[in-house]
DNA sequence: GAGATTTGTCACGAAGTGTAACAGGCATCG
DNA sequence: CGATGCCTGTTACACTTCGTGACAAATCTC
């Protein structure tokens, strides 16, 4: 989530829309509203969210509903709004899915805080190196200890990784055979949008490839795919 | 939990802790109140409680600190109360510990219905290997004692850690993996807050360094992450 | 309360990283 | 085939971030 992450406002009075998404964005995240579950269901299928704000009762089909719905894929978390009445109970009993809920009236502050809570959960539940974490990668000639950040080659030599190059080579042997451009490499190692004559990516693949190609002047293991990025091409697999 | 749950409420102002007791106890929970940390921590010594509600403002050591310290043990869930201002994104951001938070003034409904999502995830999923509880602890090459504060190498050598050493080591095997700020460190060691250029942390790091890796010029086991922070890189087991 | 140990702060050198500049390579077009 | 312009690789350098020795303050021990 290196941008601004997007809210999607599920809720059909529009001044809580309103107010919602523009505390919001105030807030330095992106807000999107719908109206009901059919226009929700429209803009999920167009962009791309990173939570979902769900107001319980609706017309049409309900918050309770929707919720089912979308938490049975997992894919989106979800932060439940509801009048405070029985449903309170309900929601928080039945487990519906939800990843947290507040009850009207609330304080927009605390709508906050408690979507930032959501997103740090669950982008802090990755650990550092991404799903690769705590094994031991073999590719080309080397193998790479994602713990300890350190590279081995067949001579038991061992070379250290910076963190800009273990986030590099990570994220490359994630991806193999895949071309990835410099703007996805940024955003995926540094959490960043590149700026227009970036050349942070360029540097850190000639660093990378001075550490782990034999012949630096011709990469074998990190190839350029001209005018489009840079690619691992080569074999990888996890050692038990 | 068959009985009725027992909730321990600690709070400075009279009103709050009579007002609270006397609802749960309408919705058919027990409850006993503390006024500050200290009757808190008579009360924990005698009784058997199945969570406590937690004032963050208090005379005396204050609810953060509590739940700090609390947490550590990991032996009873905890549900923060905040009075919504800088505190809490604080508490949502440093892993303070709490199982949920709500900010102040709140609908006692809705506490009784936090309350009640906390006991019925805790009685449902058990399988959370995040908090440390058994008293030795396998990472590296390491065994570490956690009453005697020793670690143990495979060889029988034994080496003492201070205090500081202990606490820094022991929030890092809490979270292996992840990445922690100097912040949070400091946070989570030693309860305060750092100054602009506070070298604190690292040295400590340094320091700890120096007794358990191999080589500390070149770390494996608590890994820098620069503009990031500190990492323990390695597997971590309770034994028995 | 003196001495030992631990911890925090300062300072400075070392290392890592981003940016700019430039050189060389490759493609396109005439 | 040569000129032109874009793309890439690499060096150099400035700037930031880290590591750690030294010392002072705080804490512990006896």
């Amino acid at each position: 989530m290196s941008e601004p992450p997007h809210i999607l406002v599920v809720d059909d009075h529009r001044e809580i829309r309103d107010a919602v998404t523009r505390y919001l964005e105030k807030n330095g995240m992106r807000a999107t509203s719908a109206r009901d579950a059919v226009e929700m269901d429209a803009k999920l299928a167009n962009g791309q969210f990173d939570l979902i704000v769900l107001d319980v009762m609706m017309p049409g089909e309900d918050g309770l509903s929707v919720c089912r719905r979308l938490s049975a894929t997992g894919a989106i978390p979800i932060l439940m709004l509801t009048a405070l009445g029985e449903e309170t109970d309900r929601i928080v009993g039945l487990e519906i899915g939800a990843d947290d809920y507040l009850a009207k009236p609330f304080n927009p502050r605390e709508l906050v805080a408690r979507i930032k809570a959501i997103l740090r959960r669950l982008t802090k539940a990755e650990p550092y190196a991404g799903k690769l974490s705590g094994r031991r990668i073999a590719f080309a000639h080397w193998i790479l200890d994602t713990d300890s950040r350190v590279l081995t080659n067949e001579d038991g030599e061992q070379i250290d990784l910076t963190s800009a190059e273990f986030k590099l080579l990570t994220v490359l042997l994630e991806r193999p055979r895949f071309v990835l451009s410099r703007d996805q490499l940024l955003d995926l190692t540094a959490g960043r949008a590149a700026s227009v004559f970036d050349r942070t990516i360029d540097n850190q693949i000639s660093r990378l490839r001075r550490k782990i190609e034999l012949d630096a002047s011709r990469p074998r293991i990190v190839t350029t795919v001209r005018g489009g990025g840079y690619c691992l091409a080569a074999d990888v697999h996890e050692l038990s």
